[in-house]
This record gives structure tokens, sequence and C-alpha cells, in this order.
DNA sequence: TTTAGTTACGTAAACGTTTAAGTAATCCTA
DNA sequence: TAGGATTACTTAAACGTTTACGTAACTAAA
């Protein structure tokens, strides 16, 4: 009737639930041929061991929690497919946790991870509250950043440099001839995607001695709606300009659905480049030149770095900023 | 030094863990001073039951498992988004499975889910094949089939009728005048959104007197490069065609590309509408005419049926045909 | 004042594993 | 051929809960 046990195992193998359990791990200490009865007890019951019975007594779930903001963006969804591949593949599985907006449900779901004994958690793309930090210490597992940081605390972390990827950004705009370069940024508030991008910018056109103009800069929310409107307000307010920046891929395809609208030609009025390369970046027409970040790789090292802590027990820390790529497709274009 | 458990609670309270447990778990039979010493010896410890154990003694997880073939696509993203949303509400996680190409983990995924002891699965973008059914069935959980389905065997699911909704669209063409109309389909074999979705395409044409053309149709793979070249196909083989219907929004947007590519203006020299209505349909430019499937809301409604399942027993089966609807943008015109 | 009923607990078994410790038989080795 | 070492097991505790059952004290009705 209920599932078989070990129990039912070993009473149809005729021998103690000790030596099932010993042959099913490949441990030593029994015969030939009482493996033998075992396996064959184990065939004909369709026994299937309780992993929830067997964490409790080692205290090891085999599981990991993911925290993002939004389970249905590209983006998360592109670091889940990796931290999920990696994790499979080392015998755990993962939970996926939809933090929502404002990370509203972060506390409640850093309690549920608890409660259900993660071996260890993943923490992408948010800033790490003390609140959250506070909950995480308390549970005493592994966690790693992704696409995040945090300067107060030790915690390892999986990221690229965004103010170097969007001074890489800004300065290919200028190699190509540019010098009228707007951005579209994201708020400047967010200390981990919004500032340092826009640091970024500022600093390659200093270094090749074009003057920033306040002006030129407009400020999205990385998502589409609000890129459209920075970009109307940059086509209205703003000194002319041959070259935008966005903050985002999403942003930049808002942009770049405006300025069509505005009868602009994409790269030869205006060339655009964005950020993230999304997998959609390379189906819109024309395909955004962007710069790429790895986020399946992200993901799978997250994944892989977790899984050693937990393994290892927490041995040294140790971060990693992934080195991004610019790659060219058909958005920007050289200024004669 | 280990975290607190209900055991010590009950000590530093001084009463029995059954009274604690009790006190926990709002049931009857404690005066309210012990209940204030127990919520004392809670807080000061920082207690935090563990769900591993409660699920040995329930039979129950508060977990459910989720499979798809592809975790980072947009398709899959929205969909788990919904489920994700509904099970949070309901006191369930959710464990993620990606079963890659040809199903190829899926049996393995579903062997982890078992010895997880998840209380119910959903099914998702796949075929349900016998041997997956019969695992399932052994598992003794419920199960939900979400945009996929079986007459084989009697499980509930949540889906758009692809056969309709894609008559729908080939009939909108029409009465915006076109009669000369190409189709990009997903492969044949495939019994869920292939053949469907062509023999919709087929009826509308034949119920407005329209002849089937064998060579209008192209046969992609529902992703955006094999889309490209069955769109290389079309305009270099087909009889020319005024508009076209493409089985997934991502390869209708490998078909725009190419026409965009070819020097068609869109609407103006052709017409495009997709199926899916995934995110990047709004984002790009022009926006794409295509078949909404509320992806999200099917996630949520499948959450919701199977914690129905899960909480009430296996009571009757219902499955649900949504229903989509047709979301005008800007890629299909009238033909005067 | 007895008795039945209720309240407020405590005891202990159960869930399905893993594993330390124990035991009996067999095998070497000197 | 006694002794220890090895092999092939078994027993039972432990993991952290829930819950059926037992029981003592108190309450209320007759």
């Amino acid at each position: 009737m209920n599932p078989p046990t070990i129990k039912d195992v070993a009473k149809a193998a005729d021998v103690s639930v000790a030596t099932v359990s010993r042959v099913l791990h490949n441990l030593a200490g029994y015969s030939n041929m009482t493996k033998q009865k075992v396996m064959r007890a184990v065939e004909e019951l369709g026994y299937q061991p309780n992993a929830i019975a067997r964490g409790l007594v080692n205290k090891r779930t085999q599981t990991i929690g993911v925290l993002f903001p939004d389970v249905s963006s590209s983006f998360s969804s592109d670091i889940l497919h990796g931290i999920e591949e990696i994790a499979q593949e080392k015998g755990f599985s993962v939970i996926v946790c939809n933090t929502a907006e404002e990370g509203k449900r972060t506390m409640k779901y850093l309690q549920v991870l608890r409660e259900k004994q993660v071996d260890g958690i993943v923490f992408t793309s948010e800033v790490l509250k003390d609140e959250y930090y506070q909950a995480i210490k308390e549970m005493r597992v592994p966690v790693i950043l992704v696409n995040t940081m945090t300067p107060k605390y030790m915690i390892p972390y999986v990221k690229v440099d965004d103010r170097q990827a969007a001074y890489h950004a800004t300065d290919y705009l200028i190699q190509k001839g540019h010098r009228e370069i707007a951005m579209i940024s994201g708020t400047l508030k967010d200390q981990i995607a919004g500032f340092p991008r826009l640091d970024g910018y500022r600093q390659a056109l200093a270094d090749n001695g074009i003057e920033y103009t306040e002006s030129r800069v407009a400020y999205g929310d990385f998502v589409l709606e609000g890129s459209r409107k920075a970009m109307k307000k940059l086509l209205a307010e703003a000194p002319p300009f041959t070259a935008l920046f966005a903050a985002s891929d999403e942003m930049a395809i808002g942009a770049m659905s405006v300025a069509m609208e505005h009868g602009l030609k994409i790269p030869d009025d205006l060339s655009i480049i964005g950020y993230d390369d999304l997998k959609l970046a390379r189906m819109i027409y024309p395909p955004l030149t962007t710069i790429h970040q790895p986020l399946t790789m992200m993901g799978r090292m997250a994944s892989e770095k977790l899984i050693t802590l937990i393994e290892e027990g927490s041995t040294q820390v140790s971060s990693s900023i992934v080195s991004h790529h610019l790659v060219e497709r058909q958005t920007v274009r050289s200024k004669p």
C-alpha cells in the first residue's frame, strides 16, 4: 500500500536495515550473496530511498535556494539556467524564490529556506540588506552573491565590473568617431548597476577629452517603459547626439523603438549600444551591439562555488569578477 | 552551538515538547501562562521549526516540482513566475527542473522529485511519454500538465486551444484582406504546438475559400535560427505572399529580420502575425501583432489546481482551455 | 459528596533513514 | 592452537517533529 521503505526491503531480503543501507551506499561489510538478495528485494519492491528521512539524519538536504527579484526576466532566467545546470550535475536541487519588487518577500523566503534546511543560498541582482545578512548568518549556510556585491561583509560574489564595462562601451563609441554621446542610465541610487555604469561612461568621456554634458543623460529604471520616456526627453531636450549608451538592453531597445518612431535610422542616424546581451539583443532588427554579460556562465560559477563551500565546509571565500565583452552587431556605425 | 530544536524550547520553558508543539500550532490544551512561557523561550532561543523533520512525520513536504524543457526561455519563465506566485502564497516551495532537449533528464529528475518527496508535479511544454506517466503514477502524487496534454490518460491540463488560436490568427489576416498567406510552422511531429497550428491555418484558409498552397508553408523548430532559414526559403521559392503567420513569436521575429534584410518593409510590404506574445513581442520594432497566451496566468492556474489536488486529495480532475486573444500591434496592415 | 466531564498537561511511539557500537564466526599467524 | 585480526553481520540510538493516548487536577452537576 504505502511506498516500500528500507525496512520492507530488509524484511524481504531477510537482513537488517543496516545491511541494506550499506549495500545501497556501497560500503563494506557484506557478502556477495547478501548483496544479491538485497538488490533483488529492492528491485522487486521498487524501493526508492526517502531523501527527507535521509536529510534528517545527515543534516543535509542537497538543496539550494536561489533568490531573484524577478524570475521571469530574461536576465534572471539565464542565471537560473546556469545555476540549475551545475546543481543537478552535482546532485543538488534548486528552490526558486521570487522576492518581488523591493525585496518584499525576501525575509519571508529566507525564513522558508531556513525551515526547509537548504544547504546554501544564491542571492542575485539585489542589494544585500543588513537584515538579510543577519538572517542568512543565523542559518549558518554559505551564500553566493550574483550580479551584486557588498563591501560591508566578506561574502563571495560573481559579477562583471560594471564600471569597466560601461567604460568599454562608451570608449568603443568614441573610437568609432562619436563625440556627442548620450546615455540612458539606471537609477543612481542603485549602487550596483546604476551609479557605476554612469561613472564608467563619465570616465571614458573624460579620458578622451570630451566634456560631460549633464543634460545628455536621462534616467530610466532598467526596463522598457522608463527608457522610452527617457529617450523622448533626450530627443526633445538634450543637445544633439550621434550615439547612445543605454545601461541595459531593455532600455536600449526602448530607446531604439522611440528613435525609429521619430524616423531616425539605426545606425545611420543614431548609434546605440546596450548592456547585458539578453537573448533578444540578437533577435531584434537591427541586432543590437551590446556588452555581453555571461549570465549563464555566471550562474554556473556561482553554483559551483556554492557547492564547493557546502561540501568542503567554509574554506576561503573567493569572489570572481568575470569578464564582459563587447559584441559588435549592427546598431553602431563609424562616424566618418 | 547547534540550532535550537523543539526540545531545547521545551527545556527552557520547562514543559514537554508536546506542549510546545501545541502552542506553536495553536491547538488547544494549555493555559495562557504556559503559552507565554513557551513564546518567550522560542523568542529567546530564536527557535525555527525544522521542515524536514516535520515532513518526515506528516508525509508532506509543502514542495512541488516543476519540469521545463528549457527554464531560460521567456516562455518557461513566464509560466514559472505564475506557478511560483501562487505556490508561495499557499505555503509551497517550488523546485525547478530543466529537462533539457529531448527530455534527456526527465526520468532522472522524476526520480529526484520522488526521493525528495514532492507533493505534486507540474509538467510543462513537452509530450508526456508513457515512461514519464508510469513514473509519476508510481509516486502517487498529483500532476498538472501545462501547455501540453495527453488524450491517453486522465490528467488535468491547462493550455490554449492551439488549433483555434491558429485559426484565429489566420482568419484575422484574411479579414484584413490578405489572401496569399504563408506560414512558418513548427515541426509537424509536435502533436501539441506543431500540427494543430498548421491545421488551424489550413482550416481558416478553407473556410474562406482560399486554396492551400503547400509550398507556402515552411518548417522551423520554434526558435530563431530555424525560422530564418525557413523564411529565406519562403522568400526564394514560395509563390509571392502578402502576409505570414509564424507559429511562435521567436519564429515571427526571425522571419521579420530576414524580411527586413531583404529590404521589405513591415507591415507595408509584408504583414506578420506571431504566436505566444512573449515580452519581447512588445519590445521589438515594429511591435509584433500576435496571439497572446496568458502564460503567467496559466502558471497560476496550474499551481492553484495542483495545490487543490494535493490538499483535498484527488477529487475530480478538471482541465482548462484558457482563451487566447489576438493583440493588434503594428506588424499587420489592411490590404486595400 | 460522589461522579462525570473538562482542562492541562506529559509520555512515548512513529516517520525512514544513517551509523556507532556490539557480536559471532571465520581466518591468519606465530 | 591460542591469539588477535578480519569479516559479516545485528542492535539500537539518533535526527526533530507530530500526535494518540494516558493521567492528574480541577469543575460542575446531581
